[in-house]
Formats: structure tokens, C-alpha cells, sequence
DNA sequence: GCGCCGACAGCACGATCGTGCTTATTCTGG
DNA sequence: CCAGAATAAGCACGATCGTGCTGTCGGCGC
């Protein structure tokens, strides 16, 4: 259910995501549905923690898998990149960030903190890549993690709305200039 | 009028933007107002040209009245951070940009070509300031504008959703960056 | 000075929104 | 086997959505 939840949030919002549209897709009635949740803030918020699970499944598990060190951010970079290609829940986060970026409340205060979680995650890989010798210890980890948070951004953008065909092209060499810039 | 809706429009969404709480704000009734656009996505798409209008005045002109080359850039740039910072046209793009990017439509195509021209502007810019020099010829201007959009858009995120103080010096560094790259 | 035309208000419409309350069915533990 | 909890439907509510139609102004051209 919260996977059909996610899926039709990343098609027309967090906030779009209406309870009446949800339980027609479930085939549900809406009042049998909304018992799930007690209120829509409920509902949006339950959706994110579920979207935020599958983005741990599927990107950041796999990378701390992979081997520690630089091979553990190309996993993580990889794996994001087939989300945003072919999974909703990717798209779920940088729509659900712009739509409540100022509406204060629970929601906003969700995003926020898996935001940082996920930065800290990235820094915290970027350090363990350092000590292993093959980045340059004068390199920023959390500027880092913010530049490449804004590269898969520009990635969601030229993908999904101007479907450019070169989108993975391009996010590829900003992330290698990204990490060969680390190097120096 | 459009003034106070693309304020509004860059609070709540494009697609949150409504009729009504517009009318509103304007202080019109909700018919008098709706006889200036003859449909809802009329309302929106003016809401988007005068936006771009807006960002034209004042980040494109700002830019191509500098210095032809690199001071253009950096001029670009700089006004982009302001316009970002302080005016809300800025966030109106990217908002809508993910509120759109997958329900077709005539709004989703003005942004598309919004998008685009832009991306061809900046790239035009960033080939002026090969030609001066100031910038290696193996340096790709299509990447380079759509990596400048992605620092911006990270800027955004940073700024908007997180709040993060760092934001602009991290942006100020992702974009020099840039710069140091297309010069090698 | 009169008529017209555009700007606006008032009102109504069907639809849908989020959210309750009251039932009926189904599952489950003792 | 039966009581009670969970799960669902049905229905109703006030509000608001986008969109029409009708009427009332006020200004401008003849």
C-alpha cells in the first residue's frame, strides 16, 4: 500500500497526493483507508519514512557493501543513479523538498533530518575514502556530500523534465570531476 | 498583479498556487480575478513568462551588461545567488520544475524551453570567454551550463529546505570549482 | 449625452478535499 | 465457540476547488 503511496507521490507530489486519488489506486474506500493514518500530515509522513527505507535498500546499503574508500562512493553514486532512473522513491525526496521548503511542520522537519542524515552518510564514506589514501586530505567531506547532492539534483532535473539524453552522460563527468578534484 | 502571484505561486507551488487564495491576496473576488486568464493554466503559464521576465532583468541583463568572458560568468553568477537569496521568481523555476516534470502540458513545455534557452544563454556566455582565452577550448560550455544549474540548484536546496548557513560559501566554492576546471 | 465595452462582484454549479461517526465483516486469542 | 479487536465500508459534514452566468458599474468614443 505505502508502495503504491510512494509511487503516485512521485508523480504528482507530496502535497498532490490526495487520500481520495490514493484509495481509488489501492481500490479501497476513502474512510477505510484513512484509518491507516489518523490525518493526512500522517499519511505524508509515513510515505517519506517508506520512501526513505527503499532509498536505504537500494543505495545505501549496497555501498557499504561495496569496499571502503573510493570504491564505496562510486557504489553509492551508481546505485542513485539507477533510483533516479527507474525507481519512484528517488524522485519522492527532491520534489517533497521543493513543495515544503517553507511550510514549517513535521514533514519539513522529516526532510530536513534525512537530508543531514544522508550528508553525514556521504561525509562519513568521503573520510574513509581519505584515510585509505586515495583522496587528498585537504578535501572538504560536507562539501563533498552538498556538491554531489547537487550534482544527482541537476541529474532529476535534466532526466525527468527536460529528458535530455545526455543527462547521465553529464552527471557522469561532474561526478569524476568531483571526485578527481578530491584527488588533488 | 502577476507580481503578488508569482510571490504566493513561489510559496506554495505552481499547482498550489490557487484561484481563490490568489483572489485573495489581491483583494478581488474570486470571478473578478479569474476574467483576467481564462483557465487556470493560463493563470499559470503568465505566472511563468512574467517569473521569467523577472529573472532576465535581473540576472541575464545584469550579466551581459558586464565584461564580455569570464567577469559575465561571474556576474551571471553573482545576481543568480542574489536573486536566489532574496527575490522569489528564482525559487518559482525550480519548484515548478519538479512539480511539472512528469504531467505534460503547456506549462511543462514553457519550462522546458525556458530551461533551454537558458542552458544555451550560459553556454554562449561560457564560449565568449573561450574565445577571450579565458577558458581552456577542451572545456564542454553544454556542461559547464548544465553543472552551473546543478550548483544552483543544490544553492536552493541548501538555502530553502536545510537553511544550511554554509549554503552560499559551499555554492560560492562548488562554482569556483567550475571555473578552475574549464580553465585546465 | 448616450451607448458601449471592459473590469469587477455576486451567486451558483458540481466535484473533490480532509475528516469524522456509525455500521458490517473478518480475524484472532482464550 | 465466542468475545473482542482489527479492518473495512457507507454516509455526511463543511470547506474549497475551477468555472460559468448575470448584473453593475465607470470610463471613453461618437
Amino acid at each position: 500500500m505505502l508502495d503504491q503511496a510512494v509511487e503516485v507521490a512521485s508523480r504528482v507530489g507530496l502535497a498532490g497526493l490526495t487520500i481520495g486519488s490514493l484509495a481509488n489506486q489501492v481500490e479501497l474506500s476513502k474512510s477505510g483507508l484513512f484509518a491507516h493514518f489518523k490525518s493526512k500530515e500522517q499519511l505524508q509522513i509515513q510515505v517519506l519514512q517508506h520512501a526513505r527505507e527503499s532509498f536505504t535498500d537500494q543505495v545505501v546499503r549496497p555501498a557499504v557493501a561495496a569496499q571502503r574508500g573510493e570504491p564505496r562512493l562510486r557504489t553509492l553514486f551508481e546505485r542513485w543513479l539507477v533510483m533516479a532512473r527507474e525507481s519512484a522513491p528517488g524522485c519522492l525526496f527532491v520534489s517533497a523538498a521543493t513543495e515544503f521548503d517553507d511550510q514549517p511542520g513535521s514533514v519539513r522537519d522529516q526532510l530536513v533530518r534525512d537530508h543531514k542524515d544522508l550528508m553525514e552518510s556521504i561525509a562519513q564514506m568521503f573520510r574513509a575514502a581519505v584515510s585509505e589514501g586515495q583522496l587528498s586530505e585537504q578535501a572538504d567531506p560536507e562539501q563533498f556530500a552538498h556538491d554531489l547532492y547537487a550534482v544527482m539534483l541537476g541529474y532529476f532535473h535534466a532526466l525527468r523534465l527536460i529528458q535530455d539524453p545526455a543527462a547521465e552522460r553529464r552527471t557522469r563527468r561532474a561526478f569524476e570531476n568531483l571526485l578527481s578534484q578530491a584527488k588533488s
